[in-house]
DNA sequence: TTGTTTGTGGTAGAATATTACCACACTTGT
DNA sequence: ACAAGTGTGGTAATATTCTACCACAAACAA
């Protein structure tokens, strides 16, 4: 996830794996590792939101992005961790569906249901 | 969440915090901090499932008490972490709720619906 | 061949996170 | 007052995770 989405960013601006750690600043051995996910995705937000900047992510796009990083660590993005009342609705989650064997158009439509549910709850 | 938990599921007992850590093999004073919240639930999830155990936890109720630890630590639960289809889910779903200020109740009902969603798309 | 560039493996060191130890304050009971 | 039991704070020790360094192999070029 993480690690497809940042190599592919990094080949469509056309560098080198050391180029482009160069001016990231970043270590290319290590970084090898993460395009691979071998390594997990950096766990520093700072290091991340720098990421974000030079791959010109901004708003939907890069908040996506940082939740890929997250989730690619097996963690909760920051702002999902201490946000309580969605936290209580993560293990109804889980348990709909845990266990069962979803297609990935079936996931991708439960998504965007979610998505309807909200807005009409809101409107 | 898990703290209030644990500390609940020991009262039930009638044990005291330096009883119960004998019994279960936990030192007191590092307890005494999970179950306030200030140091997080143990990571390993042999502690956990032995607690799980102790407290006489299976099935879901078990599973709920895994996820509780995990998410207090920030973390997905192991299972879910490695469930490809659902992680694809998890952007969309943290997307859908971010931001918006939603009372318990709503959330309660998000959840459900989520349910329900699932069980439609499954008949 | 020789030199360059590319990506990668292994691993030591640093940085973090987790756990355990010890001492203390506060109660309660004798 | 004393003793025993309860929970807790501070911090050292441990364990774990993360990162950077170095050397190497493959591909390519001169």
């Amino acid at each position: 996830m993480f690690s497809e989405t940042v190599k592919s960013l990094r080949l469509q601006k056309r560098l080198t794996l050391r180029d482009f750690c160069d001016q990231a600043g970043l270590d290319p051995s290590n970084w090898s590792k993460v395009e691979r996910g071998i390594n997990p995705p950096p766990g520093d937000v700072g290091v991340l939101e720098s990421l974000a900047t030079f791959f010109g992510l901004t708003g939907a796009e890069k908040l996506a992005f940082m939740d890929q990083a997250a989730l690619q660590r097996g963690e909760l993005p920051p702002d999902v961790a201490d946000h309580v009342l969605l936290q209580k609705a993560l293990p109804a989650f889980f348990r709909a569906a845990r266990g069962h064997e979803l297609t990935e158009a079936e996931m991708t439509n439960l998504a965007e249901d979610i998505r309807k549910l909200h807005a009409r709850d809101h409107k």
